[in-house]
RNA sequence: CGCGGAGUGGAGCAGUUGGUAGCUCGUUGGGCUCAUAACCCAAAGGUCGUAAGUUCGAGUCUUACCUCCGCAA
């Protein structure tokens, strides 16, 4: 990728590079690896987080370390020292992926302003989880932007986009990744523009139809991710890939006999019934699987039951299914609280799911 | 010192009031079968996370450490 001919204008380009977690590294890399002049980078503080609540370094800032860049991590973005400290870098631009929300005096500063790539198409999507909701929402195409920034959150200037299918069977990590690799390559381009004078600066307003009607991306919660098993097939599917594998959908275990539910998580899974319409390719695979698995059996015992949504049934062995409103899904990997993430069968291996057990 | 769970043959788990280990799956060999990931029979495979301690004797009790996971961030 790299021009020997490229304009000395763009590696002469002082660049200070905003970013925390690992999808923002990819841009990074990206830049310093093009040789562009990425004069500092900017990281939120080290965070206690994970188990003991040990100071955790941000991706970033272990590639900047990594690479020996200068490296700024202000616990407010507002601090009079961080600012001078800031100037000092003498940035004629400003790139940000997956930072936080900057105040004017930050985004204002350089010449050429500041501009930020964001997972989405913007106008649509706009808050801190684009991946997830679109995939959640049964989006069929989602992309990257890259943006100026402005005062509203993601409402600034479009420079660039780039748009990607969302495949039937993308989860949130598959997309992510395609996402990542796709914005690192916009930032050089948008960065090139900016250079060279060419960036087009295009409202958001012109694009949105209805602004009110956008869908919208806020950030995730706990209950959120969990599964409303109550609703159809096709929006319980969603919802697992669009939260796989982080951060996780969830449902908790009934084992029955009084005891205790277990939290688990569902990483996995695949449509094999659906009330509503047909599933497609997942229709092939269950065809062939038919007849080596002990389907028969399993089927008598469902038409014998009342299929409220989340009953199980399995044959503790090779599959594990769970009803939904209008549908059934295969739950192929999960992970029981305080357990390892596992493939269905060895979870059956060791855990027995009673006749009566049944998820909520 | 944030809270909690777990480390037992290749995988997932049991293991009772402490007396040298079982289950399901997998693997290998054989059998049945038109055939099979299905079924039947048999076999291999474990110093029970590491170190020390208590005890006549510890997977099972005590202490320290290592690793992994859930919550929370």
């Amino acid at each position: 990728m790299t021009k020997e001919w490229e304009k000395t204008d763009n590696k002469s380009l002082r660049i200070v590079f905003m970013g925390t977690p690992e999808f923002a590294v990819e841009s990074l890399k990206a830049l310093v690896g093009q040789g562009y002049n990425v004069v500092g980078v900017v990281t939120t503080p080290d965070r206690p987080a994970g188990r003991g609540y040990k100071l955790q370094p941000s991706p970033v800032k272990r590639y900047a370390l990594e690479q020996e860049l200068p490296l700024l991590q202000p616990e407010k973005l507002r601090d009079p020292g961080f600012l001078e400290e800031l100037k000092r870098w003498k940035a004629d631009l400003q790139v940000v992926v997956a930072f936080r929300m900057l105040p004017e005096v930050v985004w204002g500063m350089p010449p050429m302003g500041t501009f930020n790539l964001h997972s989405s198409l913007l106008p649509r999507y706009r808050g801190a989880a684009p991946i997830n909701w679109a995939i959640i929402n049964g989006e069929s195409e989602t992309g990257v932007t890259t943006f100026f920034l402005t005062h509203e959150i993601d409402t600034g200037h479009i420079i660039f986009q780039e748009r990607t299918a969302i495949g039937e069977n993308d989860t949130a990590g598959s997309l992510h990744d395609r996402l990542m690799t796709m914005g690192a390559n916009l930032v050089l381009k948008t960065v090139d523009a900016i250079t060279e004078g060419t960036a087009p600066s295009l409202p958001q307003s012109d694009m949105a139809t209805d602004e009110a009607s956008l869908p919208q991306a806020p950030k995730i919660f706990t209950e959120d991710c969990r599964i409303d098993w109550s609703r159809s097939v096709q929006e319980v599917y969603n919802q697992i890939r669009g939260l796989s594998p982080y951060p996780a959908a969830w449902t908790e275990l009934y084992p029955g006999d009084e005891e205790e539910p277990l939290r688990v998580k569902i990483y996995g899974c695949e449509i094999v019934e659906n009330a509503g319409q047909e599933t497609g390719n997942i229709e092939r695979e269950g065809s062939t699987d038919q007849e080596a698995k002990p389907v028969r059996r399993e089927t008598e015992t469902v038409k014998g039951k009342t299929r409220n949504a989340g009953t199980i049934v399995t044959d503790n062995r090779s599959f594990l299914h769970v009803t939904t409103r209008d549908g059934v899904v295969a739950i192929s990997d999960l992970q029981v609280s305080g357990k390892k993430r596992l493939q269905v069968n060895d979870f059956l291996n060791g855990y027995k799911i009673k006749g009566e057990a049944y998820f909520q």
